[in-house]
DNA sequence: CTTATATTTAAACACATGTTTAATATTGCG
DNA sequence: CGCAATATTAAACATGTGTTTAAATATAAG
């Protein structure tokens, strides 16, 4: 006894019969699956994520990802247009709409703050950028990378023209500076908390941001014995 | 004609009979596969590295690795083992040896040369230690960084104490900031490469490891207006 | 010389993966 | 209503994975 009587175990929570559901205006199962895509692939990387687990998630089966997105990387795809398109106009329309007035200290300040509020950036730069295979390397670097270190390289050039950084300083390098002080502490999260005793809380946030910004102006400003300034 | 005729292909290089080998000094089925594993895991990282793969490297059959190794992640660890070991006792050592002397602008110059030094350090730690399933990160947090941020903190709170870095600095910010700057600029050499134009030669390694100890140090020590030093 | 032990190959195994197919039920249009 | 287009399920498919096994053979031990 006991043995198949009681809670049979029904994994599916909406049993469907086969065929074309009713309408329902809450069953979008074309979203449910970007939905679902977003969360998993964003978190664990493309390889990690099942075809099986994606659908599990959006509570329908790995077959309407073929029927909806051809198959698991146009689904992929599809996702990361949707999860993208946000932060590529923020990036591009903030940097080039008040190109002038903005300084590598508030440059700092917006990246890590966007950074920061969307953890999954980290990730997918980890997962699908940095890898030797990531999926998202060739978009990344032509249409985000590529957009952004220009302007951020013009940006260092007029600061250095304007005598608020130093003359010798090569702007290249100091890009890519600017760039490791912004994302690594969020790529080594998982690291830098438990090893450093950081919690990643909004407070230390901020102050980290303040620090960081901080470091670099008197970093790339500073000539090696402060200069007499007429 | 010319369906099967000619060169029918043999893949395996040597060919070997079945059953226990005739002794061979040069023949180490063991030494091959760490070697094998070595090239592959630390490039391409643990799960795009199937055990055939390692196997046809190796020259041999996957059944090789659960003979020796018991499993695909017993090589794994092995490999691992001895790939870390010189550099841990490098880091360790010079640390605790010459502790009283090093100044960051030298430990600065020392974790760039080797970074640089030993590229798979840095797909290693993209792969295995940043991504989230990576099978280095407990180890990694535990052996390597649990026992350099440590050293790292108390050198840089030693500089405070002796007034080369600012007082209100926050060592633990610091030492992120430092890690940062040492270790992002190799693992995103493939985006930065392209996109700001860099090289990543001898001569570009050794200037930008001279601008990153130059903007920490500056960035680290100089007030917001330099105080008066009697 | 005999027997046990070590090392290796080829083949199979069990399982998970992305993908496709056949069946089926609903919708919407003529 | 009738019928094509649409949306869905369950099942199968092909392939690749880590792993295990059985057989084979050379060496070592007694």
């Amino acid at each position: 006894m006991s043995t198949t009587a009681h809670t049979p175990r029904r994994r599916r929570l909406r049993v469907r019969s086969r065929g074309r559901p009713p309408v329902d205006a809450d069953s979008d199962v074309r979203s449910a699956l970007l939905d679902a895509a977003s969360k998993l692939f964003l978190k664990h990387g493309f390889e990690r994520v099942t075809a099986r687990q994606i659908a599990v998630a959006a509570e329908t089966t790995p077959a309407m990802i073929h029927y909806y997105f051809g198959n698991k990387l146009g689904l992929f795809r599809a996702m990361l247009e949707r999860a993208i398109g946000p932060v590529r106009e923020l990036i591009a329309g903030s940097l080039s709409q008040a190109g002038a007035v903005i300084d590598p200290a508030m440059l700092i300040r917006m990246h890590m703050r966007t950074a920061a509020a969307n953890p999954w950036i980290a990730t997918l730069i980890v997962n699908e950028v940095l890898a030797e295979k990531g999926r998202f390397r060739a978009t990344f670097i032509r249409d985000v990378a590529g957009r952004q270190a220009p302007l951020v390289m013009e940006l260092l050039q007029r600061a250095r023209g304007a005598g608020s950084l130093r003359q010798d300083l090569d702007v290249r390098l100091a890009a890519l500076s600017l760039m490791s002080l912004c994302i690594f502490p969020f790529l080594a999260r998982a690291v830098a908390g438990p090893v450093l005793g950081l919690t990643y809380d909004d407070e230390e946030i901020e102050r980290l941001i303040t620090h960081t910004a901080r470091l670099f102006v008197a970093g790339a400003a500073s000539a090696a014995s402060p200069e007499h300034h007429a």
